[in-house]
DNA sequence: CCTTGACACTGAAGCCGCTACAGGGTTTCT
DNA sequence: AGAAACCCTGTAGCGGCTTCAGTGTCAAGG
């Protein structure tokens, strides 16, 4: 098969087939006689185990570990179990950062009385203070949170 | 002032402070003959603002309307509680979208059932078919998540 | 047989919000 | 006077792609 039908059977962009294979998650792939990439089912396959890791929120350096862990299909299944362990206490840590946030944009959001003026308003001047509430301070205390925006490529694509 | 004190005021790095001015969020400054900037009381508010803005994870475009909307000080505050409403919406969705990875993510590891080889461990064959439960999959779908791993440039400065 | 359109290829640049570095100049302190 | 600390510009890098420019290939229809 080609590139093209690979990237329909497992839902994924052309180009983000050659990426990855750019970046050594994909193999380099046998080519016909005027270049093309051809595919087996086995190619198949992984993509779509990485494509599904990726569905989890896994970056691609802990993808490459899961691959190489397969492919080595070591005796126990300890180390693949720690990093996943790991990648869920990274979402854990996300949610609660998130959480924080949240209610602090609700307590900014709050302080506008109605329909007054801007210099009346709160939300404004509640952005030029510092709003860290006494409630979560420690998490999110100094740092940015980073991602709430999607990065909107694949939605604008599908 | 200038941008080294600048930087102290505000917790902000000095290039980022430079960054900001090339995106257009803060102002060109004066300069010392000798080509340094020179910043005012006005440039810390300023500043603070943004910064404040950004630990609440809106977004650099976001936050130039809120400057505009700010400098312009229209009659009323709808605008700017729209936009903030939205960036409410957004981090109300991310939690949503975090928390059915969670549960997907903690689905997966407990398909383990103990120390065995990877071939009986349930996770690697998890990750291999598509493992969108019933519980979420609206949300979760088909799009890819992102953002659970913090970028960490501050932390480490810090 | 020729054209049109869909597909394939490479390489480079763009997105976000910075960070970091190279390679200079200036100021401040000792 | 010399060293450390600051300032400047410009460029490249991070992740995970997307997009674009420019070219080549292939199957179907007129």
């Amino acid at each position: 098969m080609k590139i093209g039908e690979l990237a329909k059977a497992t839902q994924c962009q052309v180009e983000t087939i050659r990426y990855y294979e750019r970046k050594g998650l994909l193999p380099e792939t046998n080519r016909t006689e005027r270049n093309y990439r051809v595919y087996g089912p086995g190619d198949v396959d992984r993509l779509s185990f990485i494509r599904h890791c990726r569905r989890l929120d896994m970056t691609l350096g802990e993808i490459s570990v899961l691959l190489q862990l397969k492919d080595a299909s070591p005796e126990d299944c300890s180390s693949i179990n720690n990093l996943v362990d790991d990648h869920i206490k990274h979402v854990a840590v996300r949610i609660q950062e998130l959480k924080s946030l949240h209610k602090q944009l609700i307590n900014l959001r709050n302080s506008c009385a109605g329909s007054g003026s801007v210099n009346e308003c709160g939300v404004l001047s509640g952005l030029s203070r510092a709003l860290v509430e006494e409630s979560n301070r420690s998490i999110l205390n100094d740092r940015l949170v980073q991602g709430t925006h999607q990065v909107s490529g694949r939605h604008k694509a599908a």
